[in-house]
Formats: C-alpha cells, sequence, structure tokens
DNA sequence: CCGCTATATTGATGTTTGTCAATACAGGAG
DNA sequence: CTCCTGTATTGACAAACATCAATATAGCGG
C-alpha cells in the first residue's frame, strides 16, 4: 500500500478561493452599461445633454457642438438611449434627449464625471 | 432703410443652449475608464477579484473560472491594471492581483454592480 | 397634394478589439 | 547550470465598431 502521507487532495488551482461567477447574461448586461460609455463622442453627449438649458438638447445643436455628421450622432444618441441613459421625445421636427435616472447615477458616480 | 422689427439674431442652431463641451482630451480619458470595463470577461475579472479570499486572487484561478486561455486572461488583466481598477503584485512565481481604489469605487457606484 | 427641414436608417469602409497559438520571460527546484 | 511551471508578449485573424455618404422617414407650411 502507498504511503498517504502527504495526500492529493485535488488542488487544481494554485491558491485562491473565488466567489461564484457572474452568469454570463449578468456579465453581458453589465458590459453593455459601460460599453455604451466606452467612446469619447458618447460621453461627450452625456455631458452636454446634462448641462444643457432647460435640461435638454435637441439633435442639432449637439451635432454642431461635437462637430460630426449628423447620422453619427444620431447613432451614438440612440445607443444613449438603448443603454438607458438618455430619453428620447419626438415634439414637432426636432427630437429631445433628456438625461435619465442611470444617467445621472453615472453623472454622481465619479467614475470620470 | 430696412425695418428691425424682426433683428436676426444669428440664430444657427435651433434652440437648446449647450454648456461648453468637454476638451477631447477629458472626454477620451473619461471613456477610457468606461472602456476598460466594457467587455464581460473584464467585468467578471473584477468581480472575482473583489469577492476572492484574502483580497486577492492569481491568474491561474482566474483562468479556470472564466475558461479562456491564459494569455487571454492576462491580456484583459493588464487592461484593467492599466485603466487603474486593479493592481499587481508578482510574489515568486504567481502574479497576485488586488481590487485598486478606483475599482472599489466602480463597485460601489451601483452602475450594474 | 408638394416642398422643406430635422432626424433616422442603410451600406460601405477603415480601425479597433477579443481571442488563441506560439513564443518569450521569470522564478523556484534539483 | 538545466528543467519545469506560471505569467507575459507577439502575431494572426475574425468580429465588432465609428464614421460618413446616400437614402429614407417624419412632421410642418404652403
Amino acid at each position: 500500500m502507498k504511503t498517504d502521507l502527504l495526500p492529493v487532495v485535488e488542488n487544481v488551482s494554485c491558491c485562491s478561493d473565488l466567489p461564484t461567477a457572474l452568469s454570463s447574461a449578468d456579465a453581458e448586461a453589465k458590459a453593455a452599461r459601460f460599453k455604451a460609455l466606452a467612446d469619447p463622442t458618447r460621453v461627450q453627449l452625456l455631458h452636454l445633454v446634462a448641462g444643457a438649458g432647460r435640461d435638454e438638447a435637441c439633435v442639432c445643436d449637439l451635432t454642431d457642438t461635437v462637430k460630426l455628421s449628423q447620422p453619427t450622432v444620431s447613432h451614438h444618441l440612440r445607443i444613449l438611449v438603448d443603454a438607458g441613459l438618455l430619453t428620447r421625445e419626438r415634439r414637432g421636427t426636432w427630437a429631445w434627449y433628456r438625461v435619465a435616472d442611470a444617467g445621472q447615477r453615472v453623472l454622481k458616480a465619479d467614475l470620470g464625471f
């Protein structure tokens, strides 16, 4: 019989004991929030809408300020709305954007703002 | 002489008055922070290190848990360290990762965590 | 109805990014 | 010194992304 003074304990890993991992759906949802702000233009847009006069801004002024084409700005705004950081409201010909609750939380979170 | 009952006010834009824009360097710096967490794997890694036993984790265990190749995990950890969210310490053969101050702030910021 | 203007969508293109295989580097054991 | 193991870097490739030009849609004024 073999000696078992040093029984093998199935110690596959080296050392650290880790918590249960996030579900991949969970991790993806959280990453999606960050991804929405992982672009300088979108950071700029959130900043601009947050500081706008009546707490809202329309696309034309944002386009002028960020100096990108109108389709590009529209594209970024859509991403911010889809992420729940902005809301869109159509009044007449113009589309007005406001900071949503999740956006306010970002602005207060001391993560660069 | 022309009547100027409705003087033209150089109203180039339509309506909203916006704050001064962020400098592009500023916007890029802020976006870089978010970009570091704009990936499910990196969200997972921050979660795992934050909940690790002695507040630290080594690469081998993280690699086992996230089920990606070791170079890929190393790559993601580097991004998190470069963003100031994790710190790295080499002790012997192993590399130990801990959550840095900026990482703690993210975890408390209610932005998905 | 027809224009006109503001916004959104589509298609194409160059750049960035996540991933792995292969390789290099670092540190402990013999 | 030489091996062996854990970690980091390099190179390559496919997928995702930011951007714009062109086009489509929406809503107002005539």
